[in-house]
DNA sequence: TTCATTTATCGTTTTAAACTATTAATTAAT
DNA sequence: ATTAATTAATAGTTTAAAACGATAAATGAA
């Protein structure tokens, strides 16, 4: 239709315009005057219609060239806003990041890594989905988040897992529980002991049900079982003396187990995997990509709870939660 | 600034994100696919931002292109339609005229070029302004309207005069009046006449005045003059029997003068010429030039009152108001 | 008139866009 | 697993467009 004309054409127009001289308008744009000459001529030709009444002394406006002026700066002003926009984004002066990670890692691995990034980029959004487990994949393959920080993952071919830390299975225990004196459980000495679990759909509950299938360690004999949606609950029932829990030691040292001991498992020693968890074959954003480099960088760095050790990309470990011997 | 993208590159990012192929979508731009995709490269080298995730096998849109994807296509949507209404205008189908002329002219020359007009062209805005003499030249240089139809021009530097019509001066007189049965009438039988007028800024009393100036005819020794500001007031003035007026054949043939007789004056028989008013070195639209030059083509084969001749383009008559002998 | 200035035009150079052919990668089918 | 088919990326070339420089024609001012 008009693949001919650009915004060149409007730009040229629009100068010559307001200038009211084809020679001041191309010094303005860094232009011969003979080219913008040619330019104006290709606009008026393509659309069949004089825009500007030109002596050598002064060039004026016609009538439709007066009505389409502001029509042109208006183009041209929305192209360069809307390029802009994109190239601010680009330079991470502007955009958002949303991230899904477990209740955990909000609480405990994000808010040094938030608050280093913000001061960087303090114009860039941030959302943070407080998201278990399974969701988190959800979220990510759903693109409804940059990229997801969980552990327990499902190892979905169209994601990305980068273990940044691994995180100790132990027991948290109330003060005046016998294993308090403990600096470490076997396994076995909690078949006796009243276990309380997260909900299923949290990750952690999934990591004990899978050991319990694989046979590894025999809970069959339990009482029934009693578990809580969220970990602070379960806190208040092990402060009550109701039972014990097994927990990773990220989640055991939240604000909420703070009078409670945790000592970890052993026997198998048994870890988890946190993952950075991103799309397979889809790029990020600049300044999700910045936040992600960031999170990995803090993460080797920070300072961690006993129990919860950074892993470094030089050293990745196996990329599912396995038992070590 | 964004001096090399344009409305090209958000052509190529709208037909791809569209087709989800770059070889699709290259063919339905009449393009190759190498060339399109070094199209694509630039826009996203330009912003700094990757736009498709793409493998062999399928192109996707990255979260930002998913969000430039609505922008392009309104970018390109506007300016397609912008161009497409100039285009519009240059052809004509749609637009609109605006002119200045006398009340006789637009009440007794112009219905039948506007009615031809219309049909040709009924997208086309006509405007229609009734305006005496000095204003109709003021319209014109203030850009108010696209041409003027007048007479007793005052040969403004900046104006060009076409002349269409020769109008010749004449008395008009009751039915009741001694002249009734004359056939024309000498300037000096009016001296003792009771003359009205016509108000200072209509054409034909500009005129009138100028001859007095001239010494031409001694209208000294009348009476307190009489004038009254719209043709249709004078003629009911006349039909009363207050006096008699000279008036210009064609502004004595509109519908208020019918029961009167008009008699042309000689001895200096004396005309003027009504001309098309345009801006020296100014360009006419499309849609004003045409009606400009359809106006001419009336007014040279129309039927005609009495004593108002068409001049012909080839004889041109000089262009100022001239008394003939 | 003459002079300075400005736009239009011509021929040339340079840059950008388009093409052709090929490679590398991915998926589907064997 | 291997092959075949399809697709995007790349390299090299051709072509077209844009920009340039120099000059002519036109205009308004001195």
């Amino acid at each position: 239709m008009n693949t001919n004309l650009s915004i060149r054409h409007l730009r040229a127009f629009a100068e010559v315009a307001y200038c009211g001289s084809f020679t001041q308008a191309a010094s303005r744009l860094h232009l011969t005057q003979s080219s913008l000459t040619a330019t104006i001529k290709q606009l008026e030709q393509s659309v069949g219609l004089i825009l500007f009444d030109r002596t050598t002394r002064r060039v004026l406006l016609t009538l439709q060239g007066e009505q389409f002026r502001p029509v042109a700066e208006k183009l041209i002003s929305d192209f360069d806003t809307a390029i802009g926009d994109l190239q601010a984004i680009a330079g991470q002066q502007q955009g958002q990041v949303a991230i899904a990670a477990s209740p955990s890692t909000i609480s405990r691995l994000l808010p040094p890594v938030i608050d280093d990034y913000r001061q960087q980029y303090p114009d860039i959004a941030i959302s943070l989905r407080d998201d278990s487990a399974g969701q988190i994949e959800q979220r990510v393959l759903d693109n409804d988040v940059d990229f997801g920080i969980g552990a327990n993952h499902s190892g979905h071919p169209e994601l990305n897992y980068q273990p940044v830390l691994s995180d100790r299975y132990g027991v948290v225990v109330p003060a005046a529980h016998p294993f308090m004196g403990e600096s470490s459980i076997q396994w076995q000495q909690l078949i006796q002991e009243e276990l309380l679990f997260l909900s299923a759909d949290t990750g952690i509950r999934a990591q004990l049900n899978q050991f319990r299938q694989a046979g590894q360690l025999l809970l069959s004999d339990q009482k029934a079982i009693l578990e809580v949606s969220n970990p602070a609950g379960l806190a208040a029932l092990i402060r009550q003396g109701i039972g014990i829990s097994v927990l990773p030691a990220l989640a055991a040292s939240t604000e909420s187990f703070k009078e409670l001991r945790f000592i970890p498992l052993i026997e198998p020693l048994m870890r988890r995997e946190v993952c950075l968890v991103s799309r397979k074959g889809r790029s990020l954003s600049p300044a999700a990509s910045t936040l992600l480099s960031l999170a990995r960088e803090h993460f080797i760095s920070m300072p961690l709870p006993p129990y919860l050790e950074s892993i470094t990309p030089e050293h990745p470990a196996n990329s599912s939660t396995t038992p070590t011997a």
